[in-house]
DNA sequence: GTCTATACGCAGATAGAC
DNA sequence: GTCTATCTGCGTATAGAC
């Protein structure tokens, strides 16, 4: 890995941990191994390197998502895949930067801090909600034509509740101890089986397909 | 109002815009109309002053959360109430401190950083989600000894899916320019109305009660 | 490309007068 | 209780050598 995809790598752990305030360069350089000013070689400056970072970590996820349904062509596969991609990411990229303190991470927190702060990558953020929204929509929608989705659900309003669900599960996990991690594998699912014609009445457990997605590569 | 609460008020406004580090006490003197050191009279340091400001608005939901089912005797009804008195605060709080800019504002932002920089806080806000969750399984208990809820459902995942709901939307909302606000309302009822022994089956939307929480009260 | 040295500004915090 | 003046440390950013 060259440097400047180093500095990427250290700079989205540090900014998910302690925010685009409290990471400092020379934290990063440290981290790295180079020297503060070097960081400047490579980047414009701090905000240079925070936006790319962000449109990074947002690049990852769609790309997660869109290749997750590449190979699915029932309704119901697509949306339980697009919602997992997004919670594995999530438990993934948690996984990979919680490793030395125990501190609460989550990526809405980023977001919203750079929604907040620069205007570019509020659009770039909605952009991604967009994304889902739409991919999510696209598949109830063709599922209707199948005659796999029941006719009368709103794709827009589900597609909302879908991201909603996994958005708050994902922020009360890192803020309440109590939370437990299976709940929101049930509450897709039910919200899921609720849209399906052939709703099975008993709420079996969501199958938890563990295809891990790699953030081990190159950022 | 005395200077003391002047400064707790314009300081949740300035953490809940511009965040902890954002904020400086210069502008908290100035926007209260005194000097920053002053703010040292009545508060340690800015971290007490943070502690103070955070404690507040979770005494404060938790407060309205209370009153708001004071006088309900329907499980339904109870429920609906929470969920609504967790919507209206954090609305009210948006349209009494979003009236200068156009930036996104929320209360789980806060809550992060909250529980991320001072354990005493991440202590509090774990104790609010408990409490909330306490309520809500409560309501649904309640509700199953008198019949109105259904026997079948687990008060503990569905408090969690209707907690997750309500964040979830709060927190897609300022990052979503295509959210449409009316969902919430939705996603709420559908969850309800799956819990109730007399579930009507047409999904009627659900009945907003605009029983306003008011902010304008001393902090 | 990376370094040392340094300028610069900002914000938290204190001393001490009134 | 509130003020003026001031200290202090930290973090961004630049200059310029190697």
């Amino acid at each position: 890995m060259d440097t400047k995809n180093k500095i990427i790598n250290s700079a989205i752990k540090f900014f998910l941990h302690l925010g685009y305030d409290n990471t400092s360069l020379g934290a990063i350089a440290e981290d790295v191994g180079i020297k503060k000013p070097s960081i400047y070689y490579h980047f414009k400056n701090k905000e240079d390197l925070f936006i790319l970072s962000t449109s990074y970590i947002l690049e990852s996820i769609e790309e997660k998502v869109t290749q997750s349904i590449e190979n699915s062509y029932s309704a119901k596969d697509k949306i339980e895949r697009i919602c997992l991609s997004l919670i594995e990411f999530n438990h993934n990229l948690s996984a990979q930067i919680n490793n030395d303190y125990n501190k609460p991470i989550n990526m809405i927190n980023l977001f919203h801090t750079a929604a907040n702060k620069f205007p570019i990558l509020k659009k770039r953020i909605n952009d991604y909600y967009t994304f889902l929204h739409k991919t999510l929509i696209n598949a109830m929608l063709t599922g209707q034509k199948n005659k796999e989705v029941l006719k009368e659900i709103d794709a827009k309003s589900t597609s909302m509740e879908l991201l909603a669900q996994i958005e708050g599960h994902l922020v009360i996990s890192s803020l309440f101890s109590n939370y437990d991690t299976s709940s929101i594998h049930q509450s897709i699912f039910n919200i899921i089986s609720n849209l399906l014609t052939n709703n099975e009445p008993s709420k079996k457990f969501f199958k938890h397909k563990t295809k891990t997605l790699s953030l081990n590569t190159k950022w």
